[in-house]
DNA sequence: CAAATAGTGTCTATGAGACAGTATACG
DNA sequence: CGTATACTGTCTCATAGACACTATTTG
């Protein structure tokens, strides 16, 4: 590479070969009280017919943020998320038509609210509980997939992004019960009573719900601080991975 | 997009356009105590005789990791050490030549053992405290730089990167100036060694090092575990970034 | 001996985890 | 009343932090 003399006026981009980018959008929401990603069942080839992490090209003139939220929107019709950047894959090879460089995103939305759209690039579009996904992804969106759930569950541990999952109103044992999924195991019910109290996250409504037994309070989370969310309350303390 | 009877034999690749991709390498060390940082002058244009973290395009057989690694011993003489992803910067005209997206790397090296080298496409290279950077960097590389020190922070604190800055033998107290450093506070002398034991993450050596007062013995990591690294020591729970 | 640096022992407050106890609903 | 679910109180043990103490060198 050597453009000696070369300045805005000489220089010729197309003199380099140029691998092609997408973004990949992993999207996860919380149906049933399990974890969800959405996947599209592709159209054309390659993997025509195979399940696949929403994604396409990027356009010249956008983010990559805001590729990620369009094709998303095109692909499946879901928008208005949480979104954050993931990782780039980029070997050699992972795409039969060209060099394709593909940068991960991570996305989580309620389940309420999301009306799914099939387009013209896909059979179908749907969601799938992480514990059965379909075998066989395109390219290697297994791996993108297995690095975002690990990716997921850890910032979960340490995060509040639990929170996106629920709904408006929710009581603290069903929020209990979402870290019992998240972290594999049960929690005892009195010390999580006293933990999320003290951290101050969560907001009495004079709302209730009525069950089988005693009527639950429901509560909501504070929105006082600047942003939208903050990341402040943990479980536990050890973790494994860690991007 | 509509590639409909679309195939391996009738796909164009040049049908799109395609943004260039380069890798950019922050690398770290430690000198005399105080973090630095690498960085190299530009020869041409764009952003002639700025400073900039080293980094180039890649190539279309290599994957972004090998990129990384040779484009920094291309342009510094660096090599064989630790290696990240740190995130990929991809906003509209970050570069004045072409839409280019970026794949940003952290690297961490002793400064022992490494001769630095100037390329051809630079005037200088040169290690810099990160507490007095030369001002106006090339493109968005204080955006990365800054992000870089960020991620760096929080990662020291909780994972054992901070002993790949430490040559083969060191002391404890040497070990809790780094740790010291990093933190921006004063460390419990007692509370230190009691948890660094307990660790066990350290190996006696029967070497002591000689100095005013009383001689200090040196200790080396353990690596017996698999791999080469392991991210288990943790000085504090509280932290404040998180990729 | 004093000064300087290295390293250990111990007390206390906090807080996580275990678990028992109380509250309010339905039938 | 019993059973089911919701919620609170309290005990214990581990440990982070503060800090005082001992150890070994030089001058």
């Amino acid at each position: 590479m050597e453009h000696q003399e070369e300045t805005a006026a000489t220089y010729d981009a197309s003199r380099y070969d140029r691998p092609s980018v997408t973004v990949d959008v992993v999207i996860f929401t919380l149906i049933e009280r399990e974890l969800h990603v959405l996947l599209v069942q592709r159209r054309h080839w390659p993997y025509e017919g195979c399940w696949a992490i929403p994604g396409g090209f990027i356009n010249m003139d956008e983010s990559l943020e805001q590729a990620a939220r369009r094709e998303l929107e095109e692909e499946t019709g879901v928008r208005d998320l949480y979104i954050e950047q993931l990782f780039t894959f980029g070997d050699v090879g992972r795409d039969p038509r060209t060099r394709v460089i593909s940068v991960a995103y991570i996305a989580i939305v309620r389940f309420d609210a999301q009306k799914l759209r099939v387009s013209e690039e896909s059979h179908d579009v749907r969601w799938f509980p992480v514990s059965a996904m379909p075998r066989n992804l395109a390219f290697d969106h297994e791996q993108i997939l297995a690095y975002a759930i690990s990716r997921l569950r850890s910032k979960l541990e340490y995060t509040t992004l639990a929170f996106q999952l629920l709904p408006e109103l929710f009581s603290i044992l069903e929020l209990k019960h979402i870290y019992e999924q998240i972290l594999g195991e049960k929690l005892d019910k009195g010390n999580f009573y006293r933990k999320i109290k003290e951290a101050g996250l969560l907001e009495e409504t004079n709302q209730m719900r009525e069950g089988r037994g005693r009527p639950t309070r429901l509560w909501r989370f504070k929105r006082d601080r600047a942003g939208d969310k903050q990341f402040v309350f943990r479980w536990r303390e050890d973790r494994g991975d860690r991007a």
